[in-house]
DNA sequence: TTGCAAACCGACCGTCGGTCTGTTTATGCT
DNA sequence: AGCATAAACAGACCGACGGTCGGTTTGCAA
């Protein structure tokens, strides 16, 4: 049979491709090496010539995802001049942005990341994005906590008590998703905006900001990610 | 041979005890049945008598570990006459004294939750911790929205904010263990009571109160829990 | 005593992650 | 061009694991 030959790097990003598909589908445990073999196009032996192990799949993908979220913010702290509450503004409006612009998407993978069978995908992936990001939030903060615009005593430990809030709003966000074209649908997504609302003057009070400062999300912004059809 | 026949409540419970055991040393995932089986001198045939799958031992031990902390709340709920802010605290102490009385255990038990291979078992038991945990903390929170001592929206997501910032002292909780007994040890300690202070002070902003008002630890705690030998 | 349900046994099965021995292709060197 | 070497790939194979199933033993109540 006529070997199909790939560099080492086009084949891992191929692999990479196929692994994300299916694990959003299907789950991690529920993905088999077979699966992943299959979709690729590859053998065994060829799998596991580019990766030691099935979990160093996920450790990967895992990896580029959670290089999407850095570039962005990395992209907000090259623009010169900005103070900190800016950029940490601009930078949350930049992954909500992402989010719009790939809506679709955004929405299948949350809709797979948060069924329980894919608890540890979703946990993998969330771990090593803050880890990313956490580093990026601390610079932004330590700048407004030199300046005085940021009442904190470490700006470490702020940005990773930001990034733990995170999870506060995931069982409002699978509400929305699991009750798109329902009729809870309206109050899900009201639910939902209310939840992120309040996610960002919780931001807002753990930097000593009055409420309202920090722009977590903008009206309709859920509405625009999950409409209501009819 | 001879059977032992238990009724299905004590060998529930029995098996329940033993899977503890090698979960928290073992995780999950690397613990089998067979292990399970031997530990608690069963047959597969008995096991899986009890337990329709591996997975529903999980959800049971959770559940069981659950109920301590919210049987510890519970006890402060029952207190006539205490304002919101004072049941918020003493639930708070509650629970730091649990962990203080039972502190060889606690920490056995957060070292092996903390190990990387124990994912699974940590967040299956976080889940279902807050899940438990989530109504007593908004039943307090409405109480101190509603007499107007805590400034927030809604006591529900006040409650999931607040637990959700359960997860942003774990790096230093992991430094601190692993780095006990070691030169290490004492800065360790020391951040680690710095990010536990800094929880605290969240807490506070988070219901609208005044940095410190909330007693999340007191001064010691960590060092008491985590004592430098020498 | 006997009938029955619940507790329990252990051989068996399919599948999965991972290994190993070899084969095919690209690439650099002479 | 010819050739050696290493990287990319193939696929048979393995042990272990979670789970099933038909049968056996025990407690209990009628």
């Amino acid at each position: 049979m006529a070997r199909s030959y790939l560099s080492a790097d086009e084949r891992r990003e191929q692999i990479l491709d196929c692994a994300q598909n299916l694990f959003f589908t299907k789950g991690f445990e529920a993905t088999t090496v077979q699966d992943l073999m299959l979709a690729a196009g590859v053998s065994k032996g060829g799998f596991y010539h580019h990766f030691a192990a099935k979990e160093d799949v996920l450790e990967a993908v895992s990896q580029r995802l959670a290089g999407v979220s850095t570039q962005l913010i990395k992209e907000v702290m090259d623009v010169p001049g900005l103070t900190a509450f800016e950029r940490l503004n601009q930078s949350l409006r930049a992954l909500r942005r992402f989010k719009a612009e790939h809506a679709e998407g955004i929405l299948a993978a949350f809709a797979a990341l948060l069924r329980p069978e894919n608890m540890t995908l979703y946990h993998r992936i969330n771990r090593v994005n803050i880890e990313a990001v956490l580093p990026l939030f601390a610079e932004i903060i330590a700048a407004g906590r030199d300046d005085g615009s940021f009442d904190v005593p470490d700006a470490h430990l702020a940005a990773q008590a930001i990034l733990a809030l995170g999870s506060m709003t995931h069982d409002a966000v699978a509400r929305a998703i699991t009750s798109k074209g329902t009729g809870d649908a309206r109050a899900a997504n009201a639910a939902l905006s209310a939840a992120l609302d309040w996610q960002g003057v919780v931001i807002d009070r753990v930097l000593g900001l009055p409420d309202g400062s920090i722009q977590f999300v903008e009206p309709g912004f859920v509405d625009a990610l999950l409409p209501a059809e009819d």
